[in-house]
RNA sequence: UGCUCGAUGGUGUAAUGGUAGCACAAGCGACUCUGACUCGCUUUGUCUAGGUUCGAGUCCUAGUCGGGCAGCCA
């Protein structure tokens, strides 16, 4: 069990063009209630852009007292699996758990449509489960229509609205003409219908291998829209299905599934990214050719999400995790929603983004700099301070005995309005950061130089004094005095310095793995670049050895931790262990210092 | 050069015919036992040209530039 933080509220919620439309239907009464959905298939992990569609359409259902579907679009066997099902359920699951629970719906296990009959037409109704009532759910699954959708198309044929041709791939493609040219009829598009009826049964039964027919819609070859010239509807396919086994050899097309999916369950607004927009007029064509009992749903389109530094596009980041440069759909450095949450990035911070980028029709390029400062914000107010030195130095203060224990308290959360306190070992021996000390000081330098004065954080004053190195010009420690009188409670706890620096006792310290994370890619677009993998950044990850404060021992799972003066920091939900924890680092602190002029 | 969608500071977004605002970024300053956080200040914008109007980022026309579409993928 991972500790989850959803302790910030989702901010209010914002307007769009989307919501605008959605509240101009309700003021027309144009549908009893709202029903999104959101339909991934099943055929990768879930990313960063798909939250950003997850936040919108559970969002509008929150917003209105409606509901959000999560649907599996799964009418393509051949690249889907149940893993991809599984770990869609459970990123789907930590992004709203906390935010919008009630309003996600599933339906009950094993469900599939009600047939019933409205003004003696026949209609399918996909119910979602029942509130409460503690039955088991599971996803809705385009799978689950096979047979309605069937029989949508048997109508179809029998309206004269869809036929089966016998052209090969290869000559249905060259039969679609190009954009700017109009197509040419089929020859089996004046087939009849009873042949067709005849034809499309035996598909379904197995009868012909792949690709020797098809069922298409008859609309218009020379239509100006390429998604008019009489498009598929099915395939035959001779392949198992994650979910309906091997009962089915032909399969339905996206465009003839989405459609009546939505429509099977009473979705209003059917909220996809902009590449469908070619796609609206089949969506229609397709349910007004039926003559359908219930209201129809509608289709609008947004801008997906790009961000800057990342790839966001399911195809790409299976290369990265078939070609092993990542070490797995939720290695840390990917943007997928699992590899956000073993970095440590908390669901509340990710719906932040979601709302604070807009939605529109613009493609636009989001600085990777508003996500990371949405992380940071969420952490800022959620994660407990501790110390811990990444790269340790030696420091001997000669003023105190060896074995002497002095205790300091320590601030857990400075946000707090009741912050809790810890207590912390000073010894003779205290690690300090080296990035801390430097021989030969640049300018404004405000930590450990020689002869200078740098306080240690929650402890006290030390005085740099002689610096030790071996023969070969290796250092070995820093020996400096500490003054005590500068410590809580002491005649000069006031007084000023420069600096403060975070630092662990050598005698009460741990010893931790800590993986440095950077991003992945070292160009602002990697998918604009001929090929992305060129340009995956060699550092996005650096394991180190750290020493941390002793109390870190007890760390768990997805609990967030700022470590003082270096950025936030989690234990890998998989190989950290209490009493042996590995921490990732989930985002660094803001660093309005260090950045050397011209570097990154 | 077929269809289609779009264009507001560096980036993202708001303004629904009536003072171009917010966030991020950047810069300066204050505060600070985190060079963090917080606070204050500052820089920078309506693609172009016409038109309608008392008034246009918004409406109209034309243009420019950019995205998407020709899978038996979704």
């Amino acid at each position: 069990m991972t500790v989850e933080n959803n302790a910030a509220p989702t901010p209010a919620a914002p307007t769009d063009f989307i919501r605008d439309l959605v509240a101009q239907h309700l003021a027309e009464k144009r549908y009893d209630g709202i029903v999104t959905r959101f339909p991934p298939e099943p055929n990768g992990y879930l990313h960063i852009g798909h939250a950003k569609s997850i936040c919108l359409n559970v969002g509008i259902a929150l917003e209105n007292g409606g509901r959000c579907n999560l649907r599996m679009d799964d009418t393509n066997p051949t690249k889907e699996d149940v893993e991809y099902v599984d770990s869609i359920i459970a990123d789907v699951k930590w992004l709203v758990g906390g935010w919008a629970d009630a309003h996600l719906a599933f339906k009950s296990k094993g469900a599939t449509p009600e047939i019933r009959t409205i003004n003696g037409r026949t209609d399918y109704y996909a119910a979602p489960a029942p509130a409460g009532t503690g039955t088991a759910v599971e996803p809705f699954y385009a799978s689950d229509y096979f047979d309605a959708l069937y029989a949508c198309a048997v109508e179809l044929i029998r309206r004269g609205k869809a036929y089966v041709c016998d052209l090969s791939p290869e000559d249905t493609d060259a039969y679609r003409g190009s954009p700017d040219k109009p197509g040419k009829d089929s020859p089996f598009r004046t087939r009849g219908i009873e042949e067709s009826l005849a034809l499309f049964e035996r598909m379904k039964a197995g009868e012909f291998p792949n690709g020797a027919h098809s069922l298409r819609a008859k609309i218009d070859m020379a239509s100006p829209n390429v998604w008019l010239r009489d498009p598929l509807l099915y395939r035959i396919r001779h392949a198992d299905h994650h979910h309906t086994g091997s009962k089915w050899r032909i399969y339905p097309l996206y465009d003839f599934a989405h459609c009546l999916s939505d429509y099977f369950e009473g979705i209003t607004h059917s909220i996809c990214t902009l590449e469908f927009v070619d796609h609206r007029a089949l969506y229609d064509w397709i349910l007004e050719s039926l003559d359908l009992a219930r209201p129809l749903p509608h289709q609008y389109e947004f801008a997906k999400l790009n961000l800057g530094y990342t790839i966001v596009s399911k195809r790409k980041l299976l290369q990265l995790v078939q070609e092993k440069i990542v070490a797995g759909w939720d290695d840390p450095r990917m943007p997928t929603l699992s590899g956000l949450r073993r970095r440590g990035v908390p669901a509340a911070a990710v719906r932040h983004f979601a709302y604070n980028i807009g939605i529109t029709k613009f493609d636009s390029l989001t600085d990777v700099a508003v996500f990371e400062h949405t992380i940071r914000e969420n952490l800022n107010a959620s994660a407990q301070r501790r110390l811990a030195v990444l790269r340790p130095v030696k420091i001997v203060l000669t003023n105190l005995a060896p074995g002497e224990v002095l205790e300091c308290d320590a601030v857990n959360n400075p946000q707090d309005a009741q912050p809790s306190t810890r207590k912390l070992a000073l010894t003779r021996e205290v690690f300090i950061e080296s990035d801390d000390f430097a021989e030969v000081p640049p300018p404004k330098y405000f930590r450990l130089k020689p002869g200078g004065e740098v306080r240690l954080k929650y402890a006290c004053i030390i005085k740099l004094d002689e610096i030790v190195k071996d023969a070969s010009g290796a250092l070995i420690e820093l020996r400096c005095t500490a003054d005590l009188t500068t410590r809580a409670g002491g005649p000069n706890v006031d007084k000023k310095v420069k600096g403060t620096i975070h630092w662990v006792s050598a005698s009460h310290c741990i010893d931790a793995e800590v993986r440095l994370y950077d991003r992945l890619f070292t160009v602002p677009e990697p998918a604009a670049e001929e090929d992305f993998k060129t340009c995956v950044n060699p550092h996005s990850l650096e394991v180190i050895a750290a020493k941390l404060e002793t109390s870190l021992r007890e760390a768990q799972a997805g609990q967030p931790f700022q470590f003082e003066r270096l950025g936030y920091f989690t234990p890998d939900a998989k190989e950290s262990q209490v009493g042996k924890p590995v921490f990732n680092r989930t985002i660094s602190l803001k660093d309005t210092w260090a950045k050397p002029p011209g570097a990154k």
